[in-house]
RNA sequence: GGCGGAGUAGCUCAGCCGGUCAGAGCAGAGGAAUCAUAAUCCUCGUGUCGGGGGUUCGAGUCCCUCCUCCGCUACCA
């Protein structure tokens, strides 16, 4: 087992309003790191904005203000979210940071030193008034497929990353790292992309004239560089400045990504990296993206799904767990309400919630003793998962993870039902003991059990169970419980 | 076009290297219990595991082919 962990999300492009999909990755994410600390590893969980680039400027632009200012707005909105989603990053990145420019300079140095980076003329298709270039064959009858003007043939000098040379390394790599980019599916995507295609050089610079809002390349500073290769750098530059000092953070333990920046990171930054000579983090993993009952999530459609709707409605817990346990990770999955409901009234209240509720009211009902000592097999249970959720949360299969912990919640409840401490009351006050201790301690360990996905719903169960340092690490049998702290609550999902 | 996925009970889906794999949850029907958020527990499925062919003692599970749906095909965050 690592040691530490490092763990990313991607840093989100902060042109528009935070969606369910960067919820996603951020609950994700969390969900890893928060798992990662409790089985004591030392973590270092980074997330942040990336703030460079032609659409950021045109936003403020279009408001009037200067990009910085943008910008800050912006960061703000996705730092409120992220603290509203119980997500517990240790770190925040901002493209725009002054440490991470300099780093981005600095390795741009590197490259251009190494022979890495040339400077090339690039002839494209122009569109003037959007400022961009096209590529032939997305051109529209000749035209600008965005705004269906004409576009010029014009020549720009602009300097180029030797990616090309990388091909066959890459391959080779990947090849040979099967653990590499998760899942297959994903890994066959950029393996069949990288067999079938020869692999161009990358554009990494945009003539200052045309866009001013980057960050100026070392060597030339009539050039700002692109924005994915400043934004890329972000996984390393952080760990210079951000992350806790002492440690070796780098090579990151996993980068967590969608589906739609699969080739950024699995090409562009993997022949960056080795173009660098820095060793390639150990696991990118892409998942996939949510639709809204059965439709692309789109604001044409206006199926857009808030996160901060849903969190309201149903409190951060379900949303958390909804995520999580719906779809396997990494394929893509469905949003509909129906569905939602279900899951919170199914396994949060009824099963979850109401286990809790029934099992609290008749300890206070019956006071039976506390009697650890006499464990009824029962606690097996939770303890014979310990090992397979290493290996599952290991494989990022959180809704495995949830299926075996929820083994326990089922078991906890038909557990009552043979065991029927309410006969037990009248006839055999030590069984009862034996019985509703097991269910207690087994409350326990739940309570650690499902914290890495529901944090808020872990803490009101040990405060119910009177558990008041629970410590981070998974619960033990007998750890720390006694009923004389029980402070039965509210529910612990209501029903609505 | 090329490459790669998916097609399993009404619904959502598990099924790794071929032999209790024909499953789970939800929905539906009946019953038990009463501690609990009318929450729980038990019982009930005649599904050609998309069609066809093949390999094998034996195939959702491997090979071929066909049908349907989907993804990727970069240098636009």
């Amino acid at each position: 087992m690592d040691e530490i962990a490092y763990i990313t999300t991607p840093l989100y492009y902060v042109n528009a309003e935070p969606h369910i999909g960067h919820a996603y990755t951020q609950i994700a994410a969390d969900t890893l790191a928060r798992y990662c600390r409790q089985s004591g590893k030392k973590v270092f969980f980074l997330t942040g904005t990336d703030e460079h680039g032609q659409k950021i400027q045109d936003a403020a632009d279009a408001r009037g203000i200067s990009p910085r200012e943008h910008t800050d707005e912006m960061v703000g909105k996705f730092k409120d979210l992220w603290v509203k989603l119980d997500i517990s990053n240790d770190g925040f990145i901002r493209t725009t940071d002054e440490e991470h420019k300099e780093t981005v300079r600095s390795l741009l140095n590197k490259l251009y030193e190494k022979g890495e980076i040339e400077k090339r003329s690039y002839t494209g298709w122009y569109c003037v008034p959007d400022e961009r270039f096209w590529r032939e064959k997305d051109l529209e009858e000749g035209k600008c497929p965005e705004c269906g003007r004409e576009v010029e043939r014009i020549r720009e000098d602009n300097y180029f990353f030797l990616m090309s040379a990388y091909q066959e390394k890459l391959i080779e790599y990947i090849n040979s790292n099967p653990g590499y980019i998760k899942p297959d599916i994903r890994r066959n995507e950029v393996l069949g992309f990288l067999k079938n295609n020869r692999l161009d050089d990358l554009c990494i610079s945009r003539p200052k004239s045309r866009l001013s809002w980057g960050i100026p390349l070392p060597f030339d500073e009539n050039y700002v560089t692109y924005v994915w290769f400043d934004a890329l750098i972000n996984y390393y530059s952080a760990t210079g400045y951000i992350a806790p000092p002492g440690v070796n953070w780098w090579p990151a333990t996993c980068h967590l990504i969608g589906k739609d920046i699969l080739t950024t990171h699995s090409v562009y930054w993997s022949t960056m990296l080795m173009g660098l000579g820095l060793p390639l983090p150990r696991k990118i993993f892409a998942h996939g993206w949510w639709t809204i009952t059965g439709e692309k999530m789109s604001k044409s459609r206006g199926n857009v799904i808030a996160p901060l709707d849903l969190v309201e409605q149903w409190g951060v817990n379900a949303f958390r767990y909804f995520l999580l346990r719906q779809v396997s990770f990494g394929m893509d999955g469905n949003f509909s309400e129906e569905q939602f409901i279900s899951r919170y009234e199914t396994d949060l209240a009824n099963d979850l919630g109401n286990l809790l509720s029934r099992v609290l009211s008749m300890i206070s009902k019956y006071s039976p003793s506390y009697d650890p000592s006499r464990p009824d097999g029962f606690e097996k249970l939770s303890e014979d998962i310990s090992g397979d959720l290493e290996e599952l949360y290991g494989e990022l299969r959180f809704s495995s993870v949830l299926d075996r912990i929820w083994e326990i919640v089922k078991s906890a409840n038909v557990y009552v039902e043979r065991s029927a401490p309410w006969n037990l009351a009248k006839s055999d006050t030590e069984r009862l003991s034996q019985v509703l201790t097991s269910l207690y301690e087994t409350l326990g360990c739940v309570a650690s059990l499902i914290y890495p996905f529901m944090p808020g719903a872990s803490a009101e169960m040990n405060r119910q169970l009177g558990i008041e340092e629970p410590g981070l690490g998974i619960r033990r049998w007998g750890d720390a419980g006694r009923f004389g702290n029980i402070k039965k609550g509210d529910p612990l999902f209501p029903k609505k």
